[in-house]
DNA sequence: ATACTTCTGTAACTATTGTTACTGCGTAGG
DNA sequence: CCTACGCAGTAACAATAGTTACAGAAGTAT
């Protein structure tokens, strides 16, 4: 575990702060699916992804969905910190998306740290910096965007971060990820293979040449 | 100048910080209309906002454009912040919605204070955290409502910002800032106005009861 | 093998939004 | 006063996305 936590955050943070977080904070080892946080939940602590992603997703009172962004290793959810700052309760709903490994880190010790170490700072801000500009091309993709390229934008992305060029899920499960309905999504994927972009097969697709 | 500082900021700040603001900030006061900030220029200061409104937008590469939201007097520009940390460019565009009042800091103060100031810590953070769940809203309204949900949500922003129940601005303008087309807008507008929630106008539109 | 469930393909239709085109009103400037 | 321009109203149409319904294919369980 502190192997791990070197490996991945070892180069950004100071010896004395790994150590620190070590002390306080809980090892986390989750399989793929596994919901971390739903929206309205209380927020005990901060999460560090040592490994895997973990996917964002925004929800409306109708049930409705819409996927914000990943988060890869290395990565934080800033909406945790923003949430600590506010009503502690999480605007947003975060699973799995593969298998991961991450440390939570008590909310109390954000603050001290803050004003203790230069290093956790930068972290800090930089992680916000960060989810501020995946926020902002998700808002693009959405306002500017039709909905065929936002699926090839889609499967792009979710290639990239699972470094797999297999999808593995049903059209169902896209269309929910894209706040669309199943049958729009098995259009236009059907589509995109008659234009030889990608392979259907049963509960998977690959990617061709998107 | 220091008098309407210290009426917006003497509460969070200290003295200390106060006055280093004063020293090394430039005052500016702009006219409504007036372009703060384009898409790709680069950031030399941030702007700490004393009085008036800002309405922070952004556009693509083909001219659309889409209003993000509004920077209310004691705000600053998270995104300007963000910024700071990455290519200095900016990613949004900024107009003031009315004339406004606002003291330009140059960006290596904000590191040097951030160690130094606590106040200052927490008033970066709050605006980040602020801004973040503001983009959230501004998803939800594109993400899960109907142009006509979104129309009268920015009627009712308007209003509020402006603290004017009359909205100065052609159909035209509402389309862009909602991304829309005039003609779309008017046919809702036309629609409220049959409703009895607004009186139309020329060139302004008055709220009744949204 | 049979029955059952899940997933995908497709057609027909609806709803919403965007586009084009043309009208007339109101105001500003000559 | 008259003209020109910007703004708003409206109709007709197009494009995109969402919905309903149903059929068949591919797995799974008995």
């Amino acid at each position: 575990m502190i192997q791990d936590l070197k490996a991945e955050y070892g180069k950004i943070f100071e010896e004395e702060l790994i150590n620190e977080i070590v002390q306080v904070g809980t090892f986390k080892e989750v399989p793929e699916g596994y919901k971390l946080m739903e929206i309205g939940d209380f927020i005990r602590g901060m999460p560090l992804l040592i490994s895997g992603v973990i996917k964002i997703l925004r929800d409306d009172e109708d049930g409705d969905e819409l996927l914000l962004y990943y988060l890869e290793k290395g990565n934080t959810c800033s909406m945790t910190m923003a949430c600590c700052m506010g009503d502690a309760k999480s605007e947003i709903r975060a699973i799995a998306e593969t298998d991961a490994k991450l440390i939570m880190v008590p909310i109390q010790k954000m603050e001290e740290w803050t004003t203790k170490y230069k290093s956790w700072r930068n972290f800090v801000f930089n992680s916000y910096h960060v989810r501020l500009n995946e926020l902002l091309s998700t808002l693009d993709s959405i306002a500017f965007q039709k909905m065929d390229e936002r699926l090839i934008g889609y499967l792009k992305e979710k290639a990239r971060v699972n470094q797999d060029d297999i999808i593995h899920n049903t059209h169902q499960e896209i269309a929910y990820d894209l706040h669309s309905s199943r049958v729009v999504i098995s259009r236009l994927l059907k589509k995109l293979e008659q234009m030889e972009k990608i392979k259907l097969h049963r509960n998977y697709l690959k990617i061709l040449d998107l």
